[in-house]
DNA sequence: CAAACTGTACCGAACGTACGGTATAGTTTG
DNA sequence: CAAACTATACCGTACGTTCGGTACAGTTTG
């Protein structure tokens, strides 16, 4: 049991997050998940901001790790199309507790530079309004509606039909990669 | 005649959810926000859970009041083209009071009614997937890329420059609309 | 007509509990 | 041995909720 059940307490928060909302996480719900004390948690964490940046750092980490088991490999590794269409396969599968955290991190400029990073490694830029080209329209909203995608599934009770979803994911992946244009 | 300051502690608990997020609604908060006292609110409130009901339904009205004012006339009145060029235009302004709100209606089956309804007066059914068209699978994409652009608005610590929203609202209307432009 | 009564809209203080955090002493495990 | 805990007790504060009271407009009734 050495060496840790700081990861079983991050993965327990994560759920209490994704069932109970950011309002839920206390140290005491975190550890009765995870199965330990209230004062092994505040050993690990000693405050709940702690614990919160800790967890953004845990669950945005196992996002970009799903963008890359969709790519087969870490963004730096792979051409913009394949870039964009594991970021857009990943957005079919939202995780609840992404979105609660990206919306508290939003707020909270230490806690968003960790979601910014990883945004920045799968997806292009903001095109300048001035010089952007129909191209460059046309991947942003793209990129927009992989979003649209992410956040209708994380909020909709009844998921999308699995053939659907994936019509859905194709589409905006071709729309997403006018030419075979790479970088 | 005395004035009532139900209303007035409604606008103020939005503003505190735009500010503080949700946990940040509480009792004494919107009282001292919304001049009034925690028992004068509790008067019209008798539970924070009644509070927040109301605050939906408060909320999801302005929002559907911005899309008639984007479209000119209730959704009823207007066909499939206008309102989903009144629902792109009104995306582009979001409030994050909504998107918060949004989220906690979503495991609330009361209060996502409240959500459901307007969404349902305001954008196309989800199409069937066994028998879906190539248009109705670009219309839908053109909704979710809306719904993307609201989210970005309102998660973005900058928001997008108001000649790139507006190319932007302009193609995604676009795509909504196939073979059809009323304007 | 006025006194009594009713309902609405608040005020202000208090109560109980949940929670974040502190403290400390003991126990397991590599 | 030291890191990684367990277990328990405690403190202060914030918050939801209860409750008794106030002010006043309108209605009823003797």
């Amino acid at each position: 049991m050495r060496e840790s059940k700081r990861e079983a307490a991050l993965e327990a928060a994560k759920r209490i997050i994704q069932r109970d909302g950011v309002t839920g996480l206390s140290y005491e719900a975190v550890a009765a998940e995870a199965g330990l004390t209230k004062g092994g948690l505040l050993y690990h964490f000693p405050s709940r901001e702690d614990l919160l940046v800790a967890l953004h750092g845990h669950v945005a980490q196992r996002w970009e790790q799903a963008m890359e088991a969709e790519g087969g490999a870490p963004a730096a590794e792979l051409d913009r199309a394949s870039r964009f269409g594991a970021f857009v396969r990943a957005s079919q599968y939202p995780d609840r507790a992404e979105l609660l955290l990206m919306l508290e991190a939003s707020e909270n400029p230490v806690n968003n530079a960790i979601w910014d990073d990883i945004y920045h490694r799968w997806v292009d830029p903001v095109p300048d309004s001035a010089d952007a080209s129909a191209e460059e329209v046309q991947r942003f909203i793209a990129r927009l509606a992989a979003d649209g995608l992410w956040l209708y599934e994380s909020l909709a009770t009844e998921h999308l039909d699995p053939e659907l979803r994936r019509k859905l994911a194709d589409q905006i992946t071709a729309w997403g990669a006018p030419e075979a244009s790479t970088d």
